[in-house]
DNA sequence: CAACGTTATTACAACGTTGTAGATTGAGTG
DNA sequence: CACTCAATCTACAACGTTGTAATAACGTTG
């Protein structure tokens, strides 16, 4: 069943080590040689035993990648992403998932799976960087998230309070001055919902305009139903929105469609804008404007930094902020003004 | 670095494949002795090369799945049961991606990658079954696909025909008469798109009405935004829709878009059902009724026959269709009767 | 207490590859 | 033509584990 290179040698005539020597690309072989090997090789289809190359050359080639719940777009977006900056090393990737509140952390964390590879990126959900799983793991570890919780370890973060500083003045350079934001979670000093509600008010404040608590829709997850929800808490409350920043695109996606439910126009009656830039941004009607996150960059870098920690680099913790861009659609545009 | 079998049998006064034995829960050890080990191991932190242990046993313990592409939320989402079915079995899955029209199949098929992996669990697109890549590979091998095209090979299928047939069913029970359906690839003759419209249509024989190709909406890509034209261009037509059927949940969800932002209500005016149940099918407004084709299901059959295959399985080549529901939500309740 | 049959343990040989170091070849040089 | 030095190839020893088979320990029994 199995071809070895001990078959191929003893087809092409050669030792067996002359053959892995063609399969390496070692440079002395005369091309001779090297065709007769390349010759029975495909003859007899060989193909190289990966485990046994993993155990003489103590790694494996594979490195994973864990986050918190593939059915939710933005990270299977991220593994898209993280998968094609792998393949680009000749990396392979595995998949895990952490659950969405990030319960499954220890476990993956510590698990036997992880032997499999020689490494790990782990979006993390840190929502409290002080509660953390233990993260003093023996093998080499890069954390994707939203802030840099952990001073050790090397991260890859996003531009999270300038992401939704630069979305919220958007919002207000075209004129809108009741601006809503939905997302929120009171009790949270860290994480992700802290942070953009902080770029929020940046924006706002250097516009001198003084934060409403009634503009501020609560979401626990960001997902399409919360952000109905939160957008019906916020119209509901009776007072003026003109604008509404979603703190991701699925909140936004919801908001959109309690305001149009309402018989409200987007974007001459109420602006709106998301946070992540995923592919359903792109498909609502109107078109949802939105920050994206770069996620191509963090993955590269992810990647990158991964590599090295693998080759033994012994640099202190690296840190890197991906940048982002603000991709203009219809559901800001053409918004007469206030 | 590396904590070997060795390291823990010094440490225990063992020899080392008494370790290996307690490992792999060998019944004749006294417990004295597996105290010993277990503590050893345990303090020397030693956990077992998988790589070796592969090489050894003649196979990895993985499994891959291959999908067009994982951000597409079916693909997620069933990337998410089969890492659940295989999880459950013990099985690390590696997740490849075959491009949204399959244009990357040969590569995985054939690819160096698949080597990590015992056995492949393939979703094919499947337009054409007669212009497959070369499935006649040498592993095991699990087609996951809309229609059993290949005779040599295990396959776990879904019940696109009858689902459809069902969803149109529905449609007509609650007093649709004039119903669209939306994706039509008017040039197929088998793939998904072609089996949902024979069940669409068997169902439209039945209830003794005439299938009209104005109700038709075509869809190249199944997204959001294909949903919305394929939408438009049948309402455009100028004729009556009481009903629609989107052949996958993202189609019916462009499709509502479409539909209220004319000023028509779901499920009032017109009702609506999808295909798939992907989580977004729930968070919409009104909640979209469709089609589960039971992804858990299809999962798990898929990953038990491929390790019957592993197994060393000489069985003839297997066929499962999985079973479907109708799941009902607001989209087509408490319709009024034409 | 010798002989026996379990129960526990161990020695040894793979699994298929790559790194190291040594052996061979062959062309160029004095 | 011996001598040197690359270029080319090969022998051997790992990598860390598990399967096989042999050995050691230990109660039981006659």
């Amino acid at each position: 069943m199995a071809v070895t290179l001990r078959d191929v040698a003893a087809r092409a005539g050669v030792s067996f080590k002359t053959v892995s020597n063609v399969i390496n690309d070692y440079p002395h072989i005369r091309p001779a040689t090297r065709e007769r090997v390349e010759q029975a090789i495909a003859e007899l289809g060989y193909t190289t035993n990966i485990a046994a190359r993993n155990l003489r050359r103590g790694r494996t080639g594979m490195i994973s990648l864990a986050v918190p719940e593939l059915r939710v777009s933005y990270f299977a977006e991220l593994a898209d992403s993280v998968m094609r900056a792998a393949e680009a090393r000749d990396l392979a990737l595995m998949i895990e998932q952490t659950g969405y509140y990030g319960e499954r952390e220890p476990a993956v964390l510590g698990s036997a799976m992880r032997r499999f590879t020689d490494g790990l990126i782990l979006a993390t959900v840190a929502a409290d960087p002080y509660h953390h799983p233990e993260l003093k793991v023996s093998y080499p570890l890069v954390l994707l998230g939203d802030r840099m919780v952990e001073e050790q370890i090397d991260h890859v973060t996003m531009a999270n309070v300038e992401g939704a500083r630069a979305a919220t003045e958007h919002l207000l350079a075209i004129g809108c001055r009741n601006i809503a934001v939905l997302g929120v979670h009171p009790e949270e000093e860290h994480g992700t919902a802290a942070l953009r509600l902080e770029g929020y008010r940046q924006a706002l404040a250097a516009a001198g305009i003084a934060p409403r608590r009634e503009l501020e829709g609560d979401a626990d997850r960001w997902v399409r139903g919360t952000g109905v929800a939160a957008m019906r808490q916020v119209l509901d409350s009776g007072t003026k929105v003109d604008g509404v920043f979603g703190m991701n695109d699925s909140l936004a996606l919801g908001a959109l469609h309690e305001i149009q439910s309402r018989g409200l126009r987007v974007p001459q009656d109420v602006a709106l804008i998301g946070f992540d830039n995923i592919d359903a941004a792109q498909y609502s009607g109107p078109g949802l404007t939105t920050i994206d996150p770069n996620r191509d960059e963090i993955a590269n870098r992810a990647v990158e930094l991964l590599m090295a920690r693998i080759d033994g680099g012994e640099a202190p913790a690296a840190r890197f902020t991906a940048s982002f861009t603000l991709v203009q659609r219809e559901s800001t545009s053409c918004q007469a003004s206030s």
